[in-house]
DNA sequence: TATAGCTGTCATTTT
DNA sequence: GTAAAATGACAGCTA
């Protein structure tokens, strides 16, 4: 728990703070819907951001400069690569160890003692101890409760009674703010010292309703110091930064900040020593009232609806996973972008995410779910943005966000067995589960981010699915493609000459003999009538008919477009036909009809050679029988494939009747057709698996996509956790002249450009008179 | 026998 | 304008 706290609390300011450095007035309100629009729409609007479109344009957008089409793949990649180190930089930062130890040895000396931790009275936070170990080691109960127990690792009852003095039932108030109540004259001046450094910077005095300031000579000398020059003001400013991470780290992990050891129990701090403290924290002044830079009204606008706000640190109980949480992501994101190259190359491993998905799918109905590491990054941004700044809609967030975190497990599972026995989900839902069973009003209400979420994820799972069944990987594709490119349309190899299948057509041709062929030919009436025995001449002439079997005919129509080609393409595997485009195989002996044939098949057509001319007469074509019953002194082949110049030579060559030329013309007209109702067929089915694997790249493209969405969601989420516990942390610690809490239904953080971060009334226009802080119905009690 | 797929062919269009 | 190529449509054949 104190590890999130930290985290979070950490990442927050850093976040501000860094917002702040490029001048950026942290009004989230407007940040998030004027300054970056993407991350609104991620945010705010899964209606355009759950759209593949406004993801693409979101994706453009960040980017700065359109996608080339040829682009997209290493673009995106390097693109996405580089945001998302980006955003992770942002809670890289890291707070001094030194600063911090610095700070906490004030605390050693103030809350650990006198705050009564007896739970862990061995405990010292000397200079060597690092923020893990710190961490490590058990909050004060007057500040976080127990933190050891998952089930209470934050004492949600003192959180709530902290934070929630504004609840309504008021019931907790008196248990939580302990301490609190007994503030001192030293606890008000200090306050009043605070307030004072507000005033300085032009908040009218009057703002301040409180009445017992009576040390008004004290506060002369924190108010000098906080008077210097601009430029120590600005070096202030990283002291303040490193300062501020130190005092909120220290605040989250339950040591009290300094205004809560003053304000609160404290009373064993003389107020110099106070003093001392609030300088050294605050050294750039007046800025430093409120460091921690949260701010937002219009979110936090449900709390005014609702002013039962539940004041706990729901955010907390996530905290323990907070560092191995950042490696757990970071080798995360080592895994997708692996997994995304993996998923570029070949489909198994989108197999292997399939079936994994389907796991995690099932796992996702069961009540105490493996969580993985994927899980955890499934935001909830419709319900995670009130969340940041609305405490009474943590604990109603905090089931949903549990389930969402269910959601995306889909390509966890490898994962899970890449980190062994890591149980991620203990890592991140643990926590949140023990949050949400503390808190009791939490409906599971519906998400619509989840919803949407669960869409897309089902969707690309439904993609890898398809992938998966398709069985076809993107190398047997680009491996087919180049195979077709090779063998494609028109680029017919000379061994392969178009005129092949004539000739083999013709060999074939010259084996038929029978009286049905004359009459078909008869029928046709192309060329007319020819008997038998001319048939039989003519296969004499051509002398075609030698070694002619009837298996020939299939191997004349063994296309040299090798069908294998396509074993990768399941849906083609039905198709085992033969297609005869170009075979050469038949003008070899159609040209050379004294080509011995195969023994077999000699053996065959001597066994049956009757038959076997009926047969190849059969499968002759009807050009080439034409041909052959008109005694065309040349093959077919020939008559196809030669040019037009060589082809009228040719004729020249012979005395032919019109009756010859006629059917020559023909022969060639259809045999030129042939070839090309062949080769557009051929090219249709080219047509086809390209566009099949550019359906394919395309649903890769797009489960790439949104492995990248889920990344920027949740590292906008985790981005608004930090921001939640932050203010939670602020809030939770922030007292009034009389110690009372600000409740955050009624106030809220505004953040000025010039880094100062003041409270001001919920609805009240003190964001837009800049520095001056409005501090009203403080009185309100509830 | 019905059906799907392949193949050849024709008519037409495109190059 | 012609030849070649491409393509849609149709029919025949085969499994």
């Amino acid at each position: 728990m104190l590890y999130l706290k930290k985290y979070f609390t950490e990442g927050l300011i850093q976040f501000t703070i860094l917002l702040s450095l490029i001048g950026v007035r942290v009004d989230v309100d407007t940040y998030l819907s004027n300054q970056l629009p993407p991350l609104r729409e991620i945010i705010l609007g899964p209606s355009s951001a759950y759209t593949q479109t406004q993801f693409h344009n979101l994706r453009n957008t960040l980017d700065g400069y359109g996608i080339h089409p040829k682009s997209v793949d290493l673009d995106q990649f390097f693109t996405t690569r580089r945001l998302l180190n980006e955003v992770r930089q942002l809670d890289r930062l890291s707070v001094p160890s030194t600063e911090l130890n610095t700070w906490l040895v004030h605390r050693d000396s103030e809350t650990v003692v006198s705050a009564g931790s007896q739970s862990n009275p061995g405990i010292t936070l000397d200079n060597g101890a690092s923020l893990e170990d710190i961490n490590n080691i058990e909050a004060t109960p007057a500040m976080r409760g127990g933190g050891g127990a998952p089930e209470s690792t934050y004492d949600l009852n003192a959180a709530d009674s902290s934070l929630g003095a504004v609840a309504p039932e008021g019931n907790q108030e008196q248990s939580s703010r302990g301490g609190n109540d007994d503030l001192t004259k030293e606890d008000i001046d200090l306050i009043d010292i605070l307030w004072r450094q507000d005033i300085d910077l032009g908040a009218g005095r009057e703002v301040f309703s409180y009445s017992n300031r009576q040390k008004d000579t004290e506060e002369e000398k924190p108010n000098t110091q906080h008077s210097k020059d601009v430029s120590e003001e600005q070096e202030s400013w990283r002291n303040g930064i490193n300062l501020q991470g130190s005092q909120l780290v220290d605040g989250e992990t339950g040591e009290s900040i300094p205004e809560q050891v003053v304000l609160g129990s404290q009373t064993s701090l003389s107020l110099q020593e106070c003093l001392r403290l609030l300088e050294a924290t605050f050294p750039f002044g007046e800025e430093a009232e409120f460091p921690v830079p949260v701010s937002n009204q219009e979110v936090s606008a449900p709390n005014e609806e609702v002013p039962s706000t539940s004041q706990g640190l729901p955010l907390a109980p996530q905290l323990p996973a907070a560092e191995p949480q950042l490696d757990l992501e970071q080798q995360w994101q080592d895994i997708m972008a692996i997994m995304e190259l993996q998923a570029m190359e070949v489909n198994n491993t989108s197999v292997q995410i399939v079936s994994n998905t389907g796991s995690a799918r099932n796992r996702t109905a069961e009540p105490n779910p493996d969580v993985s590491l994927h899980q955890a990054s499934l935001p909830s941004c419709s319900q995670d943005f009130p969340q940041i700044f609305g405490p009474q809609l943590e604990s109603v967030s905090v089931a949903p966000r549990t389930s969402l975190l269910r959601l995306s497990s889909s390509n966890s599972t490898n994962i899970n067995s890449t980190f062994g026995a890591t149980n991620l989900t203990g890592v991140f839902l643990s926590p949140v589960n023990s949050s949400s069973n503390n808190i009791t009003a939490t409906p599971n209400l519906p998400d619509p981010f989840t919803t949407l979420l669960e869409e897309s994820m089902l969707d690309e799972i439904s993609l890898l699915d398809l992938a998966m069944e398709e069985g076809f990987s993107q190398a047997q594709a680009s491996q087919l493609e180049d195979e077709l490119d090779s063998d494609s349309g028109l680029s017919l190899d000379s061994s392969h000459s178009p005129a092949s299948p004539s000739s083999s057509e013709t060999s074939c041709s010259s084996a038929a003999s029978s009286s049905s062929t004359s009459a078909n030919f008869s029928e046709e009436g192309a060329v007319g009538y020819s008997t038998d025995s001319e048939v039989a001449a003519a296969e004499t002439e051509e002398g075609a008919v030698g070694g002619y079997q009837p298996e020939y005919s299939k191997l004349c129509r063994m296309s040299f477009q090798d069908l294998s080609q396509f074993h990768g393409l399941p849906q083609l595997n039905s198709i085992n036909h033969n297609h005869t485009y170009n075979v050469p195989l038949s003008s070899a002996f159609s040209e050379h009809p004294d080509l011995p044939l195969s023994a077999g098949k000699k053996s065959s057509r001597d066994k049956k050679l009757q038959p076997s001319q009926d047969l190849l007469d059969k499968h002759a074509s009807r050009d080439e029988r034409r041909a052959r019953a008109m005694k065309i002194p040349f093959s077919n082949d020939k008559i196809i494939n030669l040019p037009v110049e060589e082809f009228n030579e040719l004729l020249a060559k012979h005395h032919l009747s019109e009756a010859q030329l006629a059917l020559i013309r023909d022969i060639r007209r259809r045999g030129k057709n042939k070839m090309a109702a062949q080769n557009c067929r051929k090219r249709k089915l080219e047509t086809i698996i390209n566009l099949e694997q550019g359906v394919q790249n395309l649903r890769r493209d797009k489960a790439r996509l949104l492995k990248e969405k889920m990344e920027f969601i949740r590292s906008i989420r985790q981005l608004k956790q930090k921001m939640q516990s932050l203010c939670q942390e602020v809030f939770s610690q922030l007292r009034d002249e009389e110690g009372r809490p600000y409740p955050p239904s009624e106030y809220c953080l505004q953040y000025g450009t010039d880094g100062s971060v003041l409270i001001t009334p919920r609805g009240g226009t003190a964001a837009q008179q800049g520095r001056k802080p409005e501090k009203k119905q403080k009185d309100k009690k509830k």
